[in-house]
DNA sequence: CTCTTATTGTGTCAAATATACACATTGACA
DNA sequence: TGTCAATGTGTATATTTGACACAATAAGAG
């Protein structure tokens, strides 16, 4: 949807060619500089920022859905991309006039109309994806209605459409509940990584601190970790060894759910 | 809908005040004689079983809608219940024949045929809820179309209609991930239970077997249950001590997610 | 009445793991 | 060459886990 006859045809006869009352929305974590982040996006129109999303094909699986839906709005392909939770009580998302007034002002851009009695006013339940994306990867090319795009601290999320704060706020309680079975530190992190840099990160994810060396002892005890002979350099102070995954123990501790730490 | 005018009227008129496309489908776990169950239904025309399920109305917030579906179908209220999948992958559900054919078997019975582009013959996803119930609270007073119901062991599951075998076997594994974090036991429990109850209990949904001796010591170490002044009478043997939950220490212990065994 | 059988109730000890904690090293820059 | 801020590393103690065996009880059979 790059053109704006695209956009237009989309609004005029998606119903046809999508589900209706059905969307998913992505929420797209990364990290970066000891912050755990999202993706987001800013329609035209508006000052509220929203999470990506779309509509399922008629004939396409869920899972294909998120991920072409994934694909079209940041160019990521094959990402570790999971659903988590469907949205359907949200009180915003029941009121058809706020529903109608949010598209109408972004089809505006490509002049058209939103009316009350139009599919895209309709009542719509949407199914969140999470997904883990190395921060350094992203490369957009924005569709049309999309004025501006860009990485959020996760601690300074900025005013959201619809009920987009509860979907990140499910979203990272889900990452939480599931850092120790499936492997999102893996996802989140370069191939090479320095242990402050994964430290950080089960810190910023879990929300607690833990003791550096007890950390590092656990990775290394249960040998999830190996080091490697490269440095990194970080400017003033003492170079920080990279590590890489041993993937096979990794996994191995993911399906017995082992905490790094408490 | 519990009469045949009713049914017929749903199957006409039903996309009018339902969302299409989409549907919710209840896993109903209870917990008897030391085995773990759900609770199916079989419709009219069909030797396979089903999940007890239903359609969103328009205009009805989600939980709402799982929890009236659940009231409907088995007349349980006021349980534990839980969103914990959208499920819109499976070849059967993007299959309108397949779809239309089990429809229209099940409503020849109220003499209405559904036709391939009868509402019901589209493509549906179904929102997954688990409930937690207490084996011996359940009264059912059957819809029109049922046929016949009732609890069935979770590894002597029969031949079931769609997808639903996958969406049980899903509902199983994020039960077995949740078991440390939400209040399982005490759903799936009576008020008073045994030792030997609640460990085989744990035992049944880990699928895994626990040292009796510790799991008794875990339980009593983090003050989990209080044991009563009564005993059950359990036939040619000791009879075992009733015990309670201590709720206070049972939800400290669940959001800190400590395991009873491993 | 007593013997048998199946089930429940209970304690101890060794091994593994978690937790608390402090000092040395490095790299840039003043 | 001294300072500063960050990284790298080890040890001792407390706690938890995991393995394991025997006594008590209830009912029914003989």
């Amino acid at each position: 949807m790059d053109s704006a006859q695209q956009t237009a045809d989309f609004a005029a006869n998606g119903h046809q060619f999508f589900l209706p009352h059905l969307s998913i929305d992505c929420v797209v974590f990364g990290y970066h500089d000891h912050q755990l982040k999202i993706f987001l996006v800013r329609y035209h129109g508006h000052e509220a920022w929203s999470l990506p999303g779309g509509f399922i094909k008629r004939d396409e699986t869920l899972t294909d859905a998120a991920n072409r839906i994934l694909a079209e709005k940041t160019q990521i392909t094959n990402v570790f991309l999971r659903q988590f939770h469907t949205f359907g009580d949200s009180p915003t998302r029941l009121n058809r006039i706020e529903t109608q007034q949010i598209h109408n002002k972004i089809y505006a851009k490509v002049n058209v109309a939103i009316g009350e009695d139009h599919w895209l006013s309709e009542r719509t339940l949407s199914i969140g994806y999470y997904a883990l994306v190395d921060y350094h990867t992203l490369i957009i090319t924005p569709e049309h209605l999309i004025e501006e795009y860009g990485w959020c601290d996760i601690d300074k999320i900025l005013p959201l459409l619809f009920d987009h704060h509860e979907i990140i706020e499910t979203a990272l309680l889900t990452l939480r509940s599931q850092i120790y079975q499936l492997p999102i530190g893996y996802n989140l992190l370069p191939a090479k990584f320095t242990l402050p840099e994964i430290h950080a990160l089960y810190e910023a994810v879990l929300g607690k601190t833990f003791d550096r060396r007890n950390f590092r002892k656990k990775l290394l005890t249960l040998g999830l970790v190996r080091q490697l002979d490269e440095q990194r350099k970080i400017g003033a102070h003492r170079s920080p060894f990279l590590y890489e995954f041993d993937l096979q123990n990794y996994h191995k501790a993911l399906e017995q759910g082992a905490p790094l730490a408490y």
